[in-house]
DNA sequence: CGGTCTGGGCTCACGGTTTG
DNA sequence: CAAACCGTGAGCCCAGACCG
């Protein structure tokens, strides 16, 4: 909803670029994505709107939070996935409580399946595109913000180890962006989590971004960071620039993950599962009718 | 020579004050 | 009013300088 608190007249230019994020605002919300304000910031530089520096990141910030307060941004376009409350569920008695187990209930929906896959990427900006996807699929995603934890990848670790002696392959899909300190994740999250698995093999695939990608679809540069301790391997082979994989449209950037997870998966395996779920439910329901009617009694 | 510190890099989302 | 600074909190990695 637009609601507005504050007086705010943006001159011409903030209004050029307040426009630019309402349109994006409007791209995304058919697609029922919410963003956050870095989002929002790499939607504007993949679209050359602004440079990518951190200095134009908090104009957009600020033209962002004004817009908001001054009734022009719909409070609900933005979201805040770091500062969320918490509280224990509470339900509207217990058929309410059986309705939500039936809606949540699902089988290992990769069992039986010869590999086992999961979805990482550095960005928390991609969440929102990435969580219906790894949901539908049933697999996790590990969002690492920058470079990934220690204990994430024990964690992970033990979860593929538990994988390999179901003599299952493990797969990491990974999701980074295209510059000297993006392209060492990969590298990073190869050397610990052998490290943990004692080199029992966890093939870590990146599948964006890809210089091929980057030519495929002419994602604007940003320059790269010559203070960076890394750059100097990174500029021998891709010269002074680099791409941020949010540049990639939510639509490509989703049937690239399609594909590289649908790659590894038996469909008819999954059928089987999923039949087995919707008898489970029926029986769920059937008892959740007796339920209510024990209760009238 | 090996350990630790320093200052650079990456991610995220805010705040305030001064300068133009 | 916007831009350019400064700061807060959190999680990381790495190269080179420094030191015992």
């Amino acid at each position: 909803m637009k609601e507005a608190f504050r007086e705010h007249n943006p001159n011409k230019k903030t209004k050029e670029r307040l426009d630019h994020i309402l349109s994006i605002i409007a791209e995304y919300e058919t697609q029922d994505i919410k963003l956050t304000e870095r989002q929002l910031f790499y939607q504007l530089v993949s679209r050359n709107v602004v440079k990518n520096t951190l200095k134009s990141y908090k104009s957009v910030c600020s033209i962002i939070t004004n817009g908001r307060y001054s009734g022009r941004i719909d409070w609900d376009a933005i979201e805040d996935r770091v500062r969320i409350p918490y509280r224990h569920s509470q339900f509207d008695g217990v058929e309410d409580l059986v309705e939500s187990a039936i809606y949540a209930y699902r089988l290992d929906r990769w069992k039986g399946q010869e590999y086992y896959v999961e979805l990482y990427t550095e960005k928390n900006a991609l969440t929102s595109i990435l969580r219906p996807l790894t949901d539908k699929y049933h697999i996790y995603l590990n969002v690492n913000v920058g470079y990934t934890s220690a204990t994430a990848m024990y964690d992970a670790s033990k979860r593929f180890l538990e994988a390999t002696e179901d003599n299952k392959e493990c797969i990491l899909l990974y999701l980074g962006d295209h510059d000297p300190s993006g392209l060492d994740m990969v590298r990073d999250v190869r050397t610990r989590l052998n490290e943990f698995c004692e080199h029992k093999a966890v093939e870590v695939i990146p599948i964006a971004l890809t210089y091929k990608q980057v030519k495929k679809h002419n994602l604007p540069p940003n320059f790269v960071k010559e203070t960076d301790s890394r750059a100097g391997d990174y500029s021998k082979l891709y010269g002074s620039e680099s791409w941020e994989v949010d540049a990639l449209r939510p639509e490509i950037l989703q049937e690239l993950i399609t594909d590289a997870i649908e790659k590894y998966r038996n469909v008819d395996l999954v059928e089987k599962v999923l039949e087995q779920e919707e008898d489970d439910k029926l029986k769920l329901e059937k008892y959740a009718k007796r339920l209510a009617n024990a209760s009238k009694k």
